[in-house]
DNA sequence: ATAGGGTTAG
């Protein structure tokens, strides 16, 4: 009797539709819709915006065009509330092109449509074209409000442009809508995306604590966890626990998401655990982050367990899937999973090639790489710059340079990324000169070359033994383009001097340094004093090593050589001793290599492969051509 | 009617 008084009127049938919508169940507002028609009566100015609602949240294109046909054929279709609903539709169906149409076609044109429009560059990262639509909707008359700043603010956002963000922050306290809490919560994640925390901080604090929402918490934790921060973004959730917030899904992914490193596994755990506590452990998104946490953390055998319990899985779920046994080196099951996606139906995206293409560079999959090369040319890629970089990486550390040559000189387009990607590939194939001649063309062009590709043409120097060269380009870097070397950067300028027997200024570069130097620093210093002979600094470079490192053996094997070498035997039977007492143990160094799509791995004096003999054979063969040639290959290790 | 935090890669 109630559902029909009910659905008697179109009052009635709207707030059904209200309903659904509200609910998140889009499908059944669309199906109330279509019995609505049966029943004989036609959608009002209210009915319409709920539909396009319901479609922009499909993001179903051949429902929108339906309510769209709709929408021309009632008497509503200029009212300005119908037209802004109709261009939301658009866009979230990914249709800029055919909302910016509608757009123009609007003859009153209210802060709300300028939003929509705006927002949809923005979220695609159009900074230039979100600007243009800023100016001409001020040119317009249209006063701006917290919505248009959001989007203006997430255009900033895409390129990282902190300067910006703060100027459109100015902007918005002299408008006066910083009162705003969703505007606060806007720039609390757009500062932690810039990496200024304390900034996201200070408007963080500058809420009220009464009107702080969920929102502006998981801001705050997502900023910390974003940089890695656990303990921080524990933190906040901890406070925001105490202070009475219900935690939802994104805290839980966000808190996830910050454990992801090989030694965050138990605190990634105790998340989860909290996670199925609080309710929402098996919400697509949180299984998705547990995916990728436990794969990253080593302990793929969780991630699989999951996956193979979910019901249905995304594309991002594959592919996080993927990814983990890509990383692993597992490339067979990752390319078993990747052909499973494609048999359930599910479509592959750019990352799900990039994971795998990456994966192929690590394993030195040659093979495998040429045919996800060919996979993603064929399926729209090719005019895809990442996917591009992402392949001339892959060919170069397969040691297929010309592959990687190739590609990158086809490129209709070139970023920052396709050349320092170019470099490094040079650098890693003994490509010196190249490298060189590339790096100084991109300056010709004037290109700015970032600390990576100041770090692929350090390495190259340093391979090639160019002292003077390297010495130039870290200067530059310093004075030219106003970038502060890393850890990496005096790694390689210590390995440089250290190789070139000035021994003394690689130590007074490594004590020099702004940050605490690294294991591999000191290793570099360790083996150039080697090469050396310089025991003094040898021992010194060992003691800080054996600091950062106690368990490790290198430092001992080294040390020993450098006595070895000087013939100092009682030095090197002390060491002995010391590595037997300390129970420290050498790990063999191993080679892999592929052949014809199977992975072959061999450590010093291997016998144990099928093929030894012939392979041994072979190479006591190339020995004996390398004497011939009058090459005689150096070995300085006088202890195993 | 328009909006804010969260998953895969770099």
């Amino acid at each position: 009797m109630v559902l029909l008084s009910k659905f008697s009127t179109i009052v009635g049938w709207n707030s059904a539709i209200r309903e659904s919508v509200n609910q998140s169940r889009p499908h059944k507002a669309l199906l109330l819709f279509f019995q609505m028609k049966q029943n004989g009566l036609e959608p009002n100015n209210f009915t319409f915006p709920f539909l396009a609602k319901a479609c922009a949240k499909l993001s179903n294109l051949k429902f929108s065009q339906i309510i769209h046909t709709n929408v021309l054929k009632s008497p509503f279709r200029s009212d300005v509330f119908v037209q802004t609903a109709m261009l939301d539709m658009y866009v979230k169906c990914d249709r800029l092109a055919d909302a910016y149409i509608l757009f123009e076609r609007i003859p009153m044109r209210d802060v709300a449509c300028w939003n929509v429009m705006l927002m949809g560059f923005a979220q695609l990262g159009f900074l230039d074209k979100v600007l243009r639509l800023f100016h001409e909707m001020r040119f317009a008359r249209i006063l701006p409000d917290t919505i248009t700043v959001m989007g203006l603010t997430q255009a900033s956002l895409e390129t990282k442009n902190l300067a910006l963000v703060k100027a459109i922050h100015a902007f918005g306290i002299q408008i006066g809508i910083d009162g705003d809490v969703s505007m606060a919560n806007t720039w609390i994640s757009a500062y932690s995306k810039c990496d200024d925390l304390s900034s996201a901080m200070a408007v963080f604090n500058g809420i009220e604590i009464g009107a702080r929402t969920v929102v502006s918490w998981n801001s705050m934790i997502a900023g910390y966890s974003n940089l890695g921060k656990f303990l921080d973004a524990l933190n906040f959730y901890k406070w925001m626990l105490c202070d009475g917030y219900r935690p939802d899904i994104s805290t839980i992914v966000s808190l996830l998401s910050s454990c992801i490193q090989p030694d965050k596994l138990l605190q990634g755990v105790l998340t989860h655990c909290h996670g199925i506590q609080m309710g929402c452990d098996s919400d697509i998104f949180v299984v998705n982050a547990l995916i990728s946490m436990y794969s990253r953390c080593g302990d793929i055998l969780s991630s699989r367990f999951l996956f193979d319990g979910m019901s249905n899985r995304t594309c991002v779920s594959w592919t996080a899937m993927i990814s983990g046994y890509a990383d692993k080196g597992d490339l067979n099951e990752a390319l078993r999973l990747f052909h499973a996606m494609e048999a359930a139906g599910e479509k592959p995206d750019l990352v799900t090639v990039l994971s795998l293409a990456s994966g192929c560079g690590q394993t030195g999959a040659l093979e495998l790489g040429k045919w996800i090369h060919n996979y993603a040319f064929s399926n729209g890629l090719r005019d895809s710059i990442v996917v591009c970089n992402a392949l001339i990486d892959m060919y170069a550390k397969c040691g297929n340079i010309n592959s990687a040559r190739e590609l990158f000189y086809a490129l209709p387009v070139r970023t920052v990324v396709s050349w320092t990607t170019m470099i490094a590939g040079f650098a890693l194939n003994g490509n010196y000169e190249e490298a060189l001649d590339l790096f100084c063309l991109m300056v010709d062009l004037d290109l700015k070359p970032n600390h990576l590709t100041f770090l692929a043409i350090l390495q190259a120097c340093t391979h090639a033994g160019l002292l003077e060269k390297g010495m130039e380009f870290f200067d530059m870097m310093k004075k030219v383009y106003k970038i502060n070397p890393g850890v990496d950067h005096y790694s390689c300028m210590a390995d440089l001097l250290g190789r070139k027997g000035r021994l003394e200024e690689a130590t007074e570069l490594v004590k020099s340094m702004p940050m605490k130097p690294d294991a591999r620093i000191w290793g570099a210093l360790l083996s150039a004093c080697k090469i050396h002979r310089n025991v003094e600094i040898g021992e010194y470079a060992c003691r800080r090593l054996f600091e950062l490192e106690p368990q490790g053996a290198v430092p001992f094997v080294e040390m020993a050589n450098i006595y070895a070498s000087e013939r100092r035997w009682d030095e090197v039977a002390a060491l002995r001793t010391a590595m037997k007492f300390k129970k420290v143990k050498k790990i063999p160094g191993q080679s892999l290599l592929h052949v014809n799509g199977k992975p072959h791995v061999f450590t010093v004096e291997d016998r144990g492969h099928p093929e030894g003999l012939l392979i041994y054979a072979m190479l006591d063969s190339l020995a004996l051509q390398l004497k011939e040639e009058q090459y005689s290959p150096r070995s300085e290790n006088f202890v195993k």
